[in-house]
DNA sequence: ATGGTAGCATAGCTA
């Protein structure tokens, strides 16, 4: 049977819900991993999700900053969140859904972001991305009979050369150091996860989720990273048929900085 | 080397 999953940082679901509704009336995908939601729990809008079809969710917010929400047509169950480093940010939540013969538990991800400076001695944020990525070592791709694990989210990282548009200049920069990018890709593999966007398109064709707010002219320069990732576990390799990034996003109306990618599976 | 944009605690933080 057919299962989606989309993730996509949203930059406050608040200020974006009708393109959040847009979306999911547009592509339909059975789960939704929104990062970034910028919202406390009791001002949610659960409400325009559940007159979509969207009847399960489960959320982790603050007020201002951070916060994840999964948003899902099919029922959620055994909800938890991870709390890391201590910080009481809101940056986990993990739910497991019933597609096909398979439950699968899918974990919704915001990595700091790290700030600038790529030294964890002068730099806290950056300490804290380290050891937030030290702490998601202990999350492990479960796979056995009937049961499978989905990883999704907003990582900070992109771990391969053609995750950007220049790895020789980003090296130095944030998201693209070795120490980020050859921890991610450790913990990942370690962890028993298969980077399932790379699974189905090739090392050598670039992939970007995420164009700066910054640029003048962001479709035109187009000096994107591959922030937002898929990772399953080794089984879904073979169920995996699709992955759509939704470029056209960032030209949206007042667009998030990231574009929704969605995963296709025939379970 | 600098500064560029966006959102929310509307001031200074996060990204």
């Amino acid at each position: 049977m057919a299962f989606s999953v989309a993730t996509w940082n949203i930059n406050s679901v608040r200020l974006r819900l009708p393109l959040v509704e847009q979306f999911l009336q547009t592509y339909q995908p059975d789960v939704l991993c929104l990062q970034e939601t910028k919202c406390p729990d009791d001002l949610f809008p659960h409400d325009a999700f559940k007159a979509l079809g969207y009847e399960h969710i489960a959320i982790s917010g603050q007020k201002g900053y951070h916060g994840v929400a999964t948003i899902s047509r099919r029922r959620l169950s055994d909800v938890n969140v991870i709390g890391f480093c201590d910080m009481g940010d809101c940056r986990h939540l993990s739910s497991v859904v019933e597609a096909g013969n398979k439950k699968i538990r899918i974990h919704n991800f915001y990595v700091p972001a790290g700030g600038d400076e790529p030294k964890p001695d002068i730099n806290p944020k950056f300490a804290h991305k380290l050891g937030f990525l030290e702490e998601m070592r202990n999350v492990v791709a479960d796979q056995g009979d009937g049961f499978s694990s989905i990883l999704v989210g907003d990582l900070n990282i992109a771990p391969l050369e053609n995750d950007v548009w220049s790895h020789k200049q980003m090296l130095k920069i944030v998201s693209h150091t070795p120490i980020e990018t050859e921890t991610l890709e450790d913990l990942r593999v370690k962890g028993g996860w298969s980077d399932l966007m790379r699974h189905l398109i090739p090392a050598d064709q670039k992939i970007y989720t995420w164009w700066s707010y910054r640029a003048k002219d962001w479709d035109a320069s187009d000096r994107g990273r591959r922030l937002d990732h898929v990772w399953g576990s080794q089984d879904l390799e073979n169920h995996i048929k699709d992955l759509q990034v939704l470029r056209e996003a960032r030209g949206w109306e007042r667009p998030s900085d990231h574009v929704p990618v969605i995963a296709s599976f025939d379970l």
